[in-house]
DNA sequence: ATGAAAGCGCTAACAA
DNA sequence: TTGTTAGCGCTTTCAT
């Protein structure tokens, strides 16, 4: 793996080495490795068993240097701890690994800033990017698709791959599932304002109440996070509705111990839905009823599209875009509306 | 950031770009950049205003090739979807990005094999390593040691700087906790043998059980993650225990649906204790008594001991373990033992 | 204080 | 089929 030079200390073997040994040229070496088709069986024998012996590793940083392929794709997140990339950084490393690649992993702490300022300063150190939950504005993220191939999850700008989920559909299937149960009054609770899923989830719900000649209302936005809750809560039994949907699953289950400290049954008098069926949507209490995003798949197909261009340069990309379906997933937090007859439950004063 | 060629096509902005422009050397362009002090003010001013207007980025590869610094630190996991590796990832994160440094987030797949396989791909590409929950043998974890700075989290190897969490102290924490509630029949469930904080935890056990003049029984190992939880809870039942330490949470979370499903009242029943309190734990059915870890800051002191030896190594390194210290956290599913009295209540037929 | 030159490890023309 | 040469972008002697 190492070989000794005059002062013992050890030092990492290069394509030199083995040629010194086999008594070859380094380029010699470096094409038997590479493209063992042009090199003769015999020396490519001889020099495959010398590197396998030195335990020989290519130096991928002065390979990069030539090629300008580092094997590397970055993965920027808002937030590492967000359960919901969980599925998205799993999908995208198996697919990464099997092709070769090295993943890294960027929180750009949703901020549109950092995701620049990173995406520039490491451009020469990767071969692609996959953004999911961009922040960044649609010039900017178009000229920066220009500089590095990127791949968005979630996002759609015209002239950048994207893999997004079918919002309208899905959150189409929430409402019906909600009126089905005799819900009129249905709010949403906002995330915060730079999400562009949060604007389409919206836009959804705007859609799907015009269809049945409603309007729902909207209450927030709100700051990321589990830790809006209660303030999600309070706003939403404020509002009267008896369901919401909610921007994300943080929200939902956030407000689960609040609504329970103020004596509100989940479902019985507030249906809850959520968004995204992260880890925790199944256990929390009550299980909550939410729209599931096939979200590892989303990880997957988008390496896969961003592999696709990076090994394929020439072919003309055929889809710019994927669009996933997303599916209600019904548990335990919504039911059939309160009747208007029945008194509201009374909440005692904060 | 990009300067155009005759054909068109732009190209990466370089020192030799900068030196043209400002009618100097490459070199001095380096030195410019790199060590301000050695350069006239004026030049210096010149240089630097240049590599800002044509926002020159510069490039690692080449800088790696030559310093062996590659500025990124990997961090190898089990498993990136199991949310005990969340706040340490985070909390890695958190800290390199300050010291400007990348994260490259590797899935063992919980196989020593590929841990050993990738680590030594990439030691070239890598500056260091962070290795949580390593499944290698001592002996290699020791070589490799030698090979490419490391830092293990929860596994203790001589000779291999580490973070640990204090498990014997947190054992004996929640073992007193469970004897102070009247259990005198406490089971521990096993985790993957090839897991070191099992076996730490199972080790604990038994001498807290010592202490006390008891001798608690195991069950298991069972397969990581939380389809275990059936299983797990069926062999807890079949233990005839008032209450079981469960490896790490996702057992726990895993065991409850089963167990309200055979009608065993959580903890009227049995009570339940967790380990690492990951997300979730504090919103299951009912909130888990678990035994918390800090691990955002077990990912930082990781990243904080690599950092120092990396950037004085030749200061001798004082701290070879950390230990952090475990904390029980206790909410709903620990309650006093069932008295011996009353009637076990029966399990249905599966 | 700046320039000239060499070289990190590897690959890719081009020659032989 | 193999060797020779040059160069990727940068840093670092060594001169000047």
């Amino acid at each position: 793996m190492t070989s000794t030079d005059g002062a013992g200390r050890t030092r990492p073997v290069t394509i030199t080495d083995i040629a010194r040994v086999t008594g070859v040229v380094p380029s010699t070496v470096s094409r038997a490795l590479n493209k063992p088709g042009r090199v003769s069986a015999a020396t490519r024998a001889r020099i495959q068993a010398a590197a396998r012996e030195l335990n020989y590793v290519p130096n991928s940083q002065a390979r990069a240097l030539i090629s300008g392929r580092t094997g590397t794709i970055a993965v920027l997140v808002s937030d590492v701890t967000n359960p919901f990339y969980f599925g998205l950084i799993r999908g995208a490393q198996q697919r990464l690994k099997a092709a070769g690649y090295a993943q890294l992993l960027i929180d750009t702490e949703d901020s549109g800033a950092h995701e620049a300022e990173m995406l520039h300063k490491m451009r020469r150190s990767l071969d692609g990017a996959i953004l999911t939950a961009s922040r960044l504005p649609e010039r900017e993220l178009a000229t920066l698709a220009g500089q590095i191939p990127l791949v968005t999850v979630n996002r759609n700008v015209r002239g950048v791959q994207s893999v997004v989920i079918d919002t309208p559909t899905g959150i189409g299937l929430a409402v019906e599932h909600l009126v089905g149960l005799g819900h009129r009054d249905i709010v949403y609770v906002a995330g915060p304002d730079n999400s562009w899923s949060n604007h389409a989830r919206w836009r959804a719900m705007c859609t799907a109440g015009l269809r049945r000649g409603r309007r729902f209302r909207r209450v927030g936005p709100f700051p990321r996070g589990r830790g809006s809750g209660a303030a999600v809560a309070d706003a939403v039994l404020t509002s009267g509705a008896t369901a919401c949907v909610c921007f994300n699953d943080l929200f939902a289950i956030g407000m689960l111990p609040r609504l329970r400290q103020r004596g509100v049954r989940v479902p019985e008098d507030l249906s809850v839905v959520g968004c995204d069926d992260i880890f925790g949507a199944d256990f929390s209490h009550p299980p909550l009823t939410t729209l599931a995003a096939p979200i590892q798949q989303a990880g997957e197909v988008a390496v896969s599209m961003l592999l696709a261009r990076l090994e394929h340069p020439t072919t003309e990309q055929t889809r710019p875009a994927v669009i996933l379906p997303a599916t209600l997933t019904v548990r335990e937090s919504t039911g059939p509306a309160p009747t208007s007859a029945a008194p509201q439950p009374e909440y005692g004063a904060d």
